[in-house]
DNA sequence: CTGTTAGCGCCTTCAT
DNA sequence: ATGAAGGCGCTAACAG
């Protein structure tokens, strides 16, 4: 059994492989006629052609990257949600890469990529991440490249992000508002770029409310949830004043609550928690705390479109094309009794 | 500047393209010298080969791909996990596609892996799917193939499975032996073999403990999850004789803990829960419901290990290669207060 | 040990 | 409207 290729439906139509290669493209060139009896065989035998062969020649892959710290987390599989549907719709294949948070095996990946294995690449940097040599050496082999979310100014091109600093002042100002005196600020460790807005948000808020930044209130947890869930209580039990937390990520919101419900801490009554959440746990757990949600498939969506965008049209991306969604801010749901 | 290729560095160098493609593949039949020319220019040159020409010449392509309902969902992110983790190990890389459930999408995915573009594929099958026509003929096209979790036992091949009838029997009986009497049980729609499986070892606990099989105590739901938190509220209201819920999907856990919660049904005094959870949001909440765990990562590790294993050997995969992996039960822990 | 040759399957001038 | 021929970058069989 032949496999099938041009070749093969050239022979049994007794034409030549390049007219069989012009009709399976529509190509003007070819008569009505001629189109449909080529059609015709390849639907019958199935024919698929070597994606390999087509890329190698025409040096276009169809064909993108997607480097992410990790999938299992609400905010990435939402992205790539997004990411897959547009790469779908125009026919593009999608590779994943994990970095897992490690400079090192970002370091790796973008080194695999260099090779022409794909026509662009989506990517939110490792929290690991100092030097961007790598990104650097990427960037010059060619490949059109849009951060999102994590994103690297080094790099010459466009990003999609959320208003973190807006996000961070807004959540501090609700905590505000609804009478917290004492907010705790918690982040992860590393340097991210998001970290430092929200950070930032929250400082100018308190600011603004004539209320002074204490250090001592921002706590730097790790990757371990049951340890920062520790270092949450501790921070609680040795400062009875404080009355609100705004957590910077998801995980940490958890903790927090967890925290609260060990010290037998009730929320909101005693304690406020508002933390970045996206539509994962925060907002199901009672009481529910209060969210803030970035558009997570939407921003896949959008960083996407800007890269394929380019691809096809194979112009430059340009930081002017960068984009800034909004986070939305979910007050917690009342727990309707009865 | 003329492009980093075998060609240029042959040229470069005085040597053969074919001395130049040995020496990088550290070939017996290459001096050691000339290797060491050979690879310390194509370091300075920063050489990637051309993935695609490889590939088209070696008829062998690295890249495996995984088709999978959807990303946002802990079992299948941690699946990814593992699967991404294997495929890095070993050199190769991963092509994700979504089905969303969908029954049009998967057929459109599988025509397009047809194409010789995966060496092999990891497949949890859309719960739409009732003709496997699609998948005979991808799977009549070359690439191994491996099933995880939703299989498709039409296809001669290796299955990696967790022990679903088992663990619906223990779910079933946890409540039994709590003393519930009154056991609902809620699955989605569809006819994936996993519903089956879980069903029946509920039924056959049921059986076990002399309790009559009552077939409306059993709940199909649907996507959405707040009409599935309706249907499950008017359920207990209209039946509150019932004193245990075992959910087969996390989802439906989750909506049956907020359907207690608006009714104001204690857990798990009132109401015991069981659900299937896979490190997500179940043993989160407060009270925690008793959750049963699949093993994702290991499952994605696993089937991977068996794909790559077959492609690496050039053997065709058995279903005597089938795995099944144990869930866990884990009751939920003591919401330990002060 | 090294070089020459011949494709992998496809696309694309150039010729007819 | 069709065919013939060359080559994308790489590998492998066959010389020497």
């Amino acid at each position: 059994m032949p496999p099938v290729n041009l070749k093969r439906l050239a022979q049994e139509l007794n034409l030549s492989i390049a007219t069989v290669s012009r009709a399976l493209q529509d190509s003007h060139e070819v008569s009505a006629q001629t189109k449909e009896r080529v059609k015709a065989l390849a639907d019958a035998l199935g024919y698929q052609p070597n994606a390999y062969a087509s890329s190698l020649r025409r040096n276009i892959s169809k064909t993108i990257g997607v480097v992410i710290p990790e999938v299992n987390n609400h905010f990435f599989s939402l992205a790539i949600n997004g990411i897959e549907e547009v790469a779908r719709q125009n026919g593009y294949h999608v590779l994943i890469y994990l970095t897992h948070d490690d400079y090192e095996r970002e370091v790796d990946i973008t080194q695999y990529l260099t090779g022409g294995r794909v026509d662009g690449l989506l990517m939110s940097v490792a929290s690991g991440s100092q030097d961007f040599g790598h990104l650097q050496k990427l960037y010059a082999s060619k490949p059109a490249i849009v951060f999102f979310d994590r994103v690297c100014d080094a790099l010459n091109t466009a990003n999609v992000t959320t208003n973190d600093y807006e996000s961070g002042y807004l959540a501090t100002k609700h905590l505000l508002e609804a009478g917290c005196r004492h907010i705790a600020h918690l982040l992860l460790s590393g340097n991210l770029s998001i970290g430092r807005m929200r950070m930032q948000g929250y400082q100018a808020a308190l600011q603004e409310h004539g209320l002074p930044f204490d250090e001592t209130l921002v706590l730097t947890g790790y990757g371990d949830d049951e340890q920062n869930t520790e270092l949450i209580t501790d921070l609680l039990r040795s400062r009875p004043e404080i009355d609100g937390i705004f957590a910077s990520v998801e995980r940490l919101a958890i903790s927090s609550y967890q925290a609260c419900h060990n010290l037998g801490l009730a929320i909101p009554e005693t304690i406020k928690i508002i933390g970045f959440s996206n539509l994962g746990v925060a907002s199901l757990l009672a009481p529910a705390l209060t969210t803030i949600t970035q558009p997570a498939y939407e921003i896949g969506k959008e960083a996407a479109r800007i890269l394929l965008r380019a691809i096809e049209k194979k112009k430059p991306i340009l930081p002017s094309q960068s984009l800034t969604l909004k986070s939305e801010l979910f007050a917690r749901k009342s727990t309707a009794r009865g």
